[in-house]
DNA sequence: TCTTTTCCTGACCGTATGGTCAGGTTAAAC
DNA sequence: GTTTAACCTGACCATACGGTCAGGAAAAGA
């Protein structure tokens, strides 16, 4: 016998099918890539027809963007951790985990952000310019005023920055090439934390942070 | 007047149009993806009427397998100045700078290979089981080496190697989003060179090989 | 010169896709 | 209980895409 449940409530029953598609979405968008995601794959996915998806979001374009959107979000707060740190040791280790921590949990949101960037940035690119751009000079000034202070060598703060941006998504974008040069097999969780430990190392010993 | 040029004798004309089709389809899959990218606007780009595409390439996948295999003969050969090395500083330094140079001169390359592995590497994932790895395990004991006879820290070489991908071939996948930081303007020869050392530096220190 | 082979291409075809819409169902408001 | 507004969806449409093909042009070979 099928479970007799409570009939959902308006806002709720809005919030499970964006969830729901928005979910289905990331996952095909990081798969197939924008132009070879279709709406049917997602609408499948979701396990809603297709005509529901366009009840909720207009357009193929508009349902891109939120997922965009969101891990966008996510990627901005990784960086909470590192602002509150008394030094590069704490503050990039900190920034380096939840990074890797993201790669590890959210994979299909950072292909479909590297997907986005690699292909100029469409729907994105006002965000690139002020909110990114914003971020990424406090951040420098940060790594400017640790180098001042003698905490790490005098490195060039945009290029440790897209180094540590680029090793930890590493993990997620090519996370297919990582698990085949690994005999096939995902990583395991002690293969996340070596890898977590490995790349903390070799930055911070790289930043003269150690 | 327009040049009297001689006709083009068959080989040449082969060669031609089909070195023009590879261009041309490198840049539209780079940009676009293998979804978003439509063999129509491969033959604009070329300048050849879409039927003759096919007439060089049976298909789509086809030809989207040709520009993929080409990437990874670039990637490959990239290592041979590290081989003959004495040690981390020499080898793994030429190999960052030879890695940079691809970044930049073949950046859509670097994207279509990006964008193939983050998809699954549907057409080269049997690359990845036998070139690549044989590449990654031979190149692994070659730092093991290093690592034995004192010239460098006991660093994972996996993920060193892993960090070396990344963070080279971010300038390439990722070249819009620093060009954007960048004040919206492509790197200037001084600001590559800049970016070479910063790299270089960072990771030679990071494993102990300075 | 004549024949053969390769190269070339406008016109065409079947299919898959993003998006629409009319009409129905269900929760909320009164 | 009745009305209203939100939610849902099968059927449909216009378009764009990958791919085909018949027939012509041009180089190579005899």
């Amino acid at each position: 016998m099928t479970e007799q449940a409570r009939p959902l409530r308006r806002i709720e029953i809005r919030q499970q099918n964006e969830t729901l598609i928005l979910q289905a979405a990331e996952k095909v968008f990081a798969e197939a890539g924008f132009g070879g995601a279709t709406m049917q794959l997602i609408a499948d996915m979701a396990g809603l027809p297709k005509a529901n998806l366009h009840y909720y979001f207009a357009t193929k374009e508009d349902l891109y963007r939120r997922v965009v959107q969101n891990i966008f979000e996510i990627w901005l707060h990784a960086a909470d951790s590192m602002d509150k740190a008394p030094g590069p040791v704490e503050g990039i280790g900190a920034y380096i985990d939840a990074k890797m921590e993201i790669s590890r949990r959210h994979p299909d949101g950072s292909k479909v952000w590297a997907s986005e960037v690699m292909h100029g940035a469409p729907v994105i690119q006002d965000y690139l310019e002020t909110t990114l751009r914003d971020w990424t000079t406090g951040r420098a000034e940060l790594i400017r005023a640790w180098i001042k202070a003698g905490k790490m060598a005098p490195v060039d703060p945009e290029h440790l920055l897209y180094m540590l941006w680029a090793t930890t998504q590493h993990y997620a974008d090519f996370g297919h090439q990582i698990e085949t040069l690994n005999g096939g097999k995902p990583l395991t969780n002690a293969q996340w934390q070596a890898a977590k430990d490995s790349v903390k190392s070799m930055i911070l010993r790289g930043i003269g942070a150690v």
